[in-house]
DNA sequence: TTCCATGCAAAGGGTTTGCACTCTC
DNA sequence: GAGAGTGCAAACCCTTTGCATGGAA
């Protein structure tokens, strides 16, 4: 039943001490995937645990990072997107509402990934799909 | 002899009006292809052409984007990149270095681009294998 | 003279850092 | 009471903007 980890279970799975504003923080991110800037998580946390700092947050995040509970996106040159979904998959990204919408890996094959010299170490394969959906942008 | 078109006649080809700083910047990027920094840029730009500010690098990049001249690669969270090479390819990416290189198009190909629904158009497919090298970071 | 391009410096926005306070063990 | 976690504000870095100057048509 491994899906019934709750948020706390996950930080102490990894080594994390559970406090009150990273208990906040995994609770908005790892409970389904989500693609959230930092932003957008010290707002949602914001809600449950109002004292919660902007650098917590970030302090948090990379926390989080480091222990592989996020993956940082890099889809855009303004901010950076956090994605809760750990499992391998792609992206496609909508421009002009800057959503982010997960596709499964077993949906697309990257064919001819290049043979890399000794020394070089691959670390991942990033695909995203960049879309123009004309809609309003998220404010 | 279309190799043989110089950095001026590019950009009078798109319509950009020569100016000495534009002219600069074009040499930097448009002879052959490359991966450059707004800062890199600056830099190599300011040794053939010391009168030039940051300001008008960005500027002129700016327009060389809109213009087709060049893509912006959004490949590092930190900085954004600039690629001279505007034929449709893919990037691997050292996150070591900051290294970019290109990948031809004919030596890869992506399999099962989802269809996207109405209203939703297709602006491109960015693919970029991050690698690690252990070597030691451009400053 | 009217634009447009430029340089400079300041402003802007996302992220990080310094530091003092708190809490926990 | 030592160490870690936090909040606040300032600092930082890349990029953009405002404005006055300068040059070209």
């Amino acid at each position: 039943m491994e899906k019934l980890i709750n948020a706390g279970d996950r930080l102490r799975n990894v080594g994390i001490p559970v406090t009150l504003q990273r208990l906040a923080i995994a609770q908005v991110l790892l409970p389904q995937p989500t693609h959230l800037t930092a932003d957008q998580v010290l707002a949602r946390v914001k809600n449950v645990v109002p004292e919660t700092s902007r650098a917590t947050v970030y302090n948090t995040l990379k926390l989080f990072r480091e222990k592989g509970l996020v993956r940082e996106l890099i889809v855009d040159a303004e901010r950076t997107v956090f994605d809760s979904n750990t499992a391998p998959h792609f992206h496609l990204y909508d421009t002009d509402t800057g959503q982010v919408t997960d596709i499964p890996a077993e949906m697309m094959q990257v064919i001819g990934t290049p043979h890399l010299p000794d020394g070089v170490e691959l670390e991942e394969v990033d695909v995203i799909i960049r879309v123009r959906s004309q809609r309003q942008p998220n404010s």
